[in-house]
RNA sequence: GCACGGGUAGCUCAAUUGGAUAGAGCGUCGGCCUCCGAAGCCGAAGGUUGUGGGUUCAAUUCCCGCCCCGUGCACCA
C-alpha cells in the first residue's frame, strides 16, 4: 500500500532530475532487512549505470527533489546507492485503521491500469476416464489464478476444455454395443467405461478386424449417426456427473464447459483458410503448417535439428484419413474465444510437455490472424510432472494412475485421524467437517507451494503432513486469531470509534509491515501465474503472527496495546482467510 | 542431435527476476505450557548455489564452455 505512494513520489523526483527518462523501472519495495528501514529502492543504481553517472551523486540529486516528508523520515542513501525509507510514526497505524474501517484489505480491487479480460483454460479432463492426479495441478493452479485475478478486479472467464471428441470414441462405442454391463454402468459409470475401453483397446492390438469395427463406429459418429450420437452424449453426461462431483469437493466452478466437440463445425473452415493463405499445405497425405522462415531456426517451432541439419517439424491440422488434430481444434478455440470474449489475455494451464505444441499454436495463429493476435497476450502457464518416489511418473503400486477422488478421500481420512486425536471432545460431524477443510487444504497447498515449473515427488506423508509449511499451519494461526477476537467481546465495526493504535513491540511492527505487502504479493501472483508466491507470503504472515501471539499478550494488555493487538489479530485473520480463499482453501473456525 | 526445464543444507524446496549477511520445512540435538489454543515458540548444528570462465559497485539470478537428470521432437491430446 504505502510503497505505491513512495514509488510515485520517487518516480516524480527521478523525472525531475532526469527529464525524458522512463520511470517504469523505478520501484520501491519492502526492505530486505528491518535495519534498512521499512522500504528500499535499488532503482537508481541501474539508472546511473545506464546513464554512466555516479550512482551516489544521482541518489543525492534525486533525494533533494524528493517530497515525502509527510510520509517518512529523511531518506538515507546507503552502500553503492540504495535508498532506504523509514516511515514516520503513525503511517502504518493509519493504514491499519483504514483497513479496520473496511476501506481496503491491503490490496486494490480496482486495477491501476485498465481492467483486463482474462480467459483461463484449465483442468480439461477426458470423457469416459476417471480424473486422476494428472489433473490436480491444472485444476488447482487454474482455479487459484482465476480467484486472484477476480479479487484484483479483472474480468475472468473460466473455460473447461474437456476432451469429448477423438479417436477413442470409436473403441468406446464398440465396447458400449458389445461389452457393456448395465448393472456395472449403474454402479460406477466411469469404471465401466474405462473397462470397456481397455478391453476393446487390448482386442484391437491382436485382432485387426476389431480395430476396423472401432474405426467404422467412429466414422458413423462423425457422420452424425443418431444411435452413436445418443450413446456419445450419454457418455459425456455420465462423465460430467463425475467431474461435477470432484469440482464440488474442490470448490472449483467454471463459467463455461466448451469441449473439443463444440468446435467441430469450424474445423474444416480453419484448414481451408490456412491453406488459402499459404500457411498450411498438403504433405504425405496430411495437411500441415510449416515454417515460414521469418524467425531464426533456433526460435522456430516449425523447425528441428536432426543430425546437424534443420528439418521441418510441422504441426498437423488434418490427418491423412481426413480427421482433424488437436492443433486444429485449438486454433478454432482460440478464434472463438477472441471473437466471443475479446480477451486481453488467454492463459493455458497445462503440463510442460505441451510447450512445443503451444509455441506452434501461438505462432500459427499469429500468421493466420495477425491483427487479432496483436491484441491478445497468449500465455502458456505450464507446470511440471508429479513423480513417484522412484522419480518416474506417479502411479500406484499396481501401475494404475491414482484417482483424484481416492486421493481426496485419503486426505480427509488422514486429517480426521489427527482431529479425533487432538479434539476428542467434539461431535463426530464437527470433526469430519474440520477434517474435510484440513485434508483438502493440505492437498491443494502442497500442490501450489512448489514453483509450478518444477516436478515434484508425490508422497502421501508429505502431502498430508500437518506441520511445517502447510495449509494446516496457516489455518491454525487463523483459528488462534479468531479465538482471541471472539474472547475479547469486541463488536464488529466498533473500531471506528476505538482508541488510537500504537505499534510498539518489535513483533507488532513486523506483523503489521507484512500485512501491508498483501497486495504486492497478489499482483505478483497474477503477473507471473505463480500462486506459490502467495503460499510463501501466507506462511510468513502466519509465522509472524505466531511469534507475535507468543510474545504479546492481547486480552490482558493495557490500552492502547490491547486495542492495537486486537486490531492485529483481526486484520491478520482477515488477510489469512482471504489469502487461503485465493488458493481455494477454506479456513475452519476451530481445529 | 536440437529445443525447453532442472542441479541450492543429509532429504524436500524457497529466494520479491541483478541487490545488502542465500532462507524455510522435515530429520538431528537442546530449551519453553501456573500465563489469550503447544497442530505452537526459542536456540544449535548443517552451504565453494553441478563445474570452469566472463560481464560489474553487486551474480543462485545475465552471457559462453563442459558434466549429470527430466521432458518433447509427423498423423494421441
Amino acid at each position: 500500500m504505502l510503497h505505491l505512494a513512495l514509488e510515485s513520489r520517487l518516480q516524480a523526483a527521478v523525472a525531475a532530475v532526469l527529464p525524458g527518462v522512463s520511470v517504469d523501472t523505478v520501484r520501491v519495495r519492502p526492505a530486505s532487512d528491518s535495519k534498512f528501514g521499512d522500504y528500499q529502492s535499488d532503482a537508481l543504481m541501474s539508472l546511473a549505470r545506464a546513464r554512466k553517472c555516479n550512482p551516489r551523486q544521482l541518489a543525492t540529486d534525486v533525494v533533494a527533489r524528493l517530497e515525502i516528508a509527510d510520509l517518512c523520515e529523511p531518506v538515507e542513501i546507503a552502500g553503492p546507492g540504495f535508498l532506504n525509507f523509514r516511515l514516520r510514526p503513525g503511517s502504518i497505524e493509519a493504514v491499519l485503521l483504514s483497513a479496520l474501517r473496511g476501506e481496503h484489505l491491503f490490496f486494490s480491487s480496482t486495477p491501476r491500469g485498465r481492467t483486463r479480460t482474462v480467459v483461463i483454460d484449465y483442468s480439461s479432463p477426458n470423457v469416459a476416464k476417471p480424473m486422476h492426479v494428472g489433473h490436480i495441478r491444472s485444476t488447482i493452479l487454474g482455479e487459484s489464478l482465476a480467484r486472484v485475478l477476480r479479487l484484483l478486479g479483472h474480468r475472468v472467464v473460466t473455460d473447461n476444455h474437456i476432451g469429448d471428441w477423438g479417436t477413442q470414441f470409436g473403441m468406446l462405442l464398440l465396447g458400449w454395443k458389445t461389452l457393456l454391463d448395465a448393472a456395472a454402468l449403474d454402479q460406477d459409470p466411469i469404471a465401466e467405461l474405462e473397462r470397456i475401453y481397455k478391453a476393446v483397446n487390448a482386442s484391437c492390438r491382436e485382432h485387426p478386424d476389431t480395430l476396423e469395427q472401432a474405426r467404422a463406429e467412429l466414422v458413423r459418429l462423425q457422420a452424425g449417426d443418431s444411435e452413436n450420437l445418443t450413446i456419445w452424449r450419454e457418455m459425456i453426461r455420465l462423465s460430467q456427473v463425475q467431474f461435477d462431483a470432484v469440482y464440488g469437493r474442490l470448490g472449483v466452478r467454471f463459467d463455461h464447459t466448451l469441449g473439443e466437440s463444440f468446435y467441430n463445425p469450424w474445423l474444416g473452415d480453419v484448414v481451408e483458410q490456412l491453406m488459402a493463405r499459404g500457411i498450411a499445405r498438403e504433405s504425405e497425405g496430411a495437411i500441415a503448417v510449416f515454417s515460414d522462415g521469418t524467425v531464426p531456426p533456433k526460435e522456430d517451432p516449425f523447425l528441428i535439428s536432426r543430425d546437424g541439419e534443420w528439418v521441418a517439424n510441422p504441426a498437423l491440422i488434418r490427418k491423412s484419413d481426413g480427421a482433424y488434430n488437436y492443433a486444429t481444434t485449438d486454433l478454432a478455440t482460440l478464434d472463438y474465444r477472441i471473437k466471443t470474449w475479446a480477451p486481453d489475455e488467454i492463459v493455458y494451464v497445462t503440463d510442460g510437455r505441451q510447450q512445443l505444441h503451444f509455441r506452434q499454436l501461438f505462432q500459427a495463429f499469429h500468421r493466420w490472424q495477425p491483427d487479432a493476435a496483436g491484441r491478445v497476450r497468449l500465455i502458456h502457464a505450464w507446470f511440471g510432472s508429479i513423480l513417484g518416489e522412484d522419480g518416474k511418473p506417479f502411479k500406484t503400486r499396481s501401475g494404475e494412475t491414482v484417482k483424484l477422488s481416492d486421493l481426496l478421500d485419503e486426505a480427509e481420512e488422514r486429517a480426521l485421524r489427527v482431529v479425533v486425536e487432538k479434539r476428542p471432545e467434539l461431535d463426530a460431524a464437527v470433526q469430519r467437517e474440520i477434517a474435510r477443510k484440513i485434508g483438502l487444504g493440505a492437498v491443494k497447498y502442497q500442490d501450489l507451494l512448489p514453483n509450478r515449473q518444477s516436478d515434484y515427488v508425490f508422497s502421501w506423508d508429505k502431502m498430508l503432513a500437518l506441520t511445517g509449511n502447510t495449509a494446516a499451519y496457516v489455518q491454525y494461526q487463523c483459528t488462534r486469531a479468531g479465538k482471541v477476537l471472539r474472547d475479547s467481546g469486541v463488536l464488529p465495526g466498533s473500531w471506528v470509534t476505538g482508541p488510537a493504535l500504537i505499534l510498539e513491540a518489535p513483533a507488532e511492527g513486523a506483523l503489521a509491515r507484512h500485512l501491508l505487502s498483501f497486495g504486492l504479493t497478489l499482483e505478483a501472483v497474477a503477473d507471473e501465474c505463480r500462486p506459490n508466491l502467495l503460499c510463501n507470503y501466507l506462511y510468513e504472515l502466519a509465522g509472524l503472527f505466531s511469534r507475535f501471539y507468543d510474545s504479546c499478550p492481547v486480552l490482558k494488555a493495557e490500552e492502547p496495546a490491547r486495542s492495537t493487538r486486537l486490531a492485529l489479530c483481526d486484520l491478520t485473520g482477515r488477510v489469512l482467510r482471504q489469502g487461503l480463499e485465493c488458493l481455494g482453501i477454506e479456513a475452519p473456525e476451530t481445529m
